[in-house]
DNA sequence: GTCTATATAGGGATAGAC
DNA sequence: GTCTATCCCTATATAGAC
């Protein structure tokens, strides 16, 4: 964002992009609190004045990464929700597509709850922006079903709130989870990958009439 | 543990459990790395010196909360999975007497989690000590409601990280979830409350033949 | 036990040479 | 753009008077 005219013609391999993906993996395994500009310069190769060059501050760093992070998840849930899937189908298409997309980035929805825990006042505006009224469809079309006699009488919010629980909460406390039932890393990601069978079965069994 | 012999004449309305108790809330609002000693002291109307005084480090402070946090959750999981009540009904005490601890404590589950993923050498040898083979009877007892025909085929474990995502879930994503339905603090807790009820049918239905 | 003052270190950020 | 040196502040921890 700086320099941007000369930009194109670094020829050195520590482009922006890159750094910001360096950055990204230290404040993803550390937390804002526990990031140290210069575990990021050294991971990266660079040293901190360059960090403050190309960046600025910390705290831009953070928000360039919290905004990243929160774009690869969001969009995703909002467009799958809001799509025109019956809802059977549309659980399964949520539990697998999501599913795989933490596989992907499974240190985000830790990040994200950690972050908004404690450090709510940097994030308040942002959410506030981004996450009003996201289920108000899916909100509908489970409401719809129950009216229809297809889908037991039930808070549809709880239902949201379920599936969510399903998909992010095994990732979220992804150690937590492999101390209880003792499982090496590659065994983890298996049991993962089974839930995107599982979890949908699970959910209409249990809601359905 | 300081000043042992001296401790009962203290006439100070400022206990070292009232400190530690002060200490608590901080951490767990704000995570290891987020905490100030000068907070807490502030926060329980001591100096900075006196903190030091009665736990020679942050370390030790926070070593003693985890620990009495980690106590107030995990023991009462293996009271109820280890009892000998039926499964049906082992679901529906789960979920009733957890839900209540953790009305009562909302900040733990997220405080265990952060810390367990961004602070792993502190903490490992804690958590290979205490959290080894907890679920052994649980799942037997599941594994024998699956040859009985009672309950569907299905990896015990599955339903256990289930049963564990249901519960636990909302208390550590709470802002998230304020955020998404909208919640006062009043109506989340309202919320939860209901889920007391609503998690044993949801799961028993899944399940069950 | 309690306070003030201070030692010591670490981290974010900048200045300025090249 | 890149580096070294350094500023400045904050945080943990301790010394020492009372």
């Amino acid at each position: 964002m700086i320099m941007k005219k000369t930009k194109v013609l670094s020829l050195d391999h520590h482009s922006e992009a890159s750094i910001l993906e360096t950055a990204k993996s230290v404040f993803l395994k550390r937390g804002y609190f526990g990031t140290r500009m210069q575990e990021i310069a050294d991971a990266a190769g660079i040293n901190k004045a360059m960090l403050h060059y190309y960046f600025r501050s910390k705290d831009k760093i953070f928000e360039a990464i919290f905004r990243e992070s929160f774009n690869c998840i969001f969009p995703k849930i909002l467009e799958i929700l809001n799509s025109d899937e019956m809802l059977k189908q549309k659980i399964q298409s949520f539990f697998s597509r999501y599913i795989d997309t933490l596989l992907e980035n499974p240190h985000i929805p830790g990040f994200i709850m950690h972050e908004i825990a404690h450090n709510p006042e940097r994030l308040n505006s942002f959410f506030q922006q981004h996450l009003a009224d996201i289920p108000k469809k899916f909100i509908k079309q489970i409401k719809d079903e129950i009216d229809a006699g297809n889908i037991i009488k039930i808070d549809p919010r709880q239902i949201i709130v379920n599936i969510l629980c399903l998909a992010v909460f095994p990732f979220a406390a992804k150690p937590l989870i492999q101390y209880v039932l003792n499982l090496k890393d590659a065994e983890y990601k298996n049991f993962m990958n089974d839930r995107k069978k599982i979890l949908p079965e699970f959910v209409i069994r249990a809601i359905k009439t």
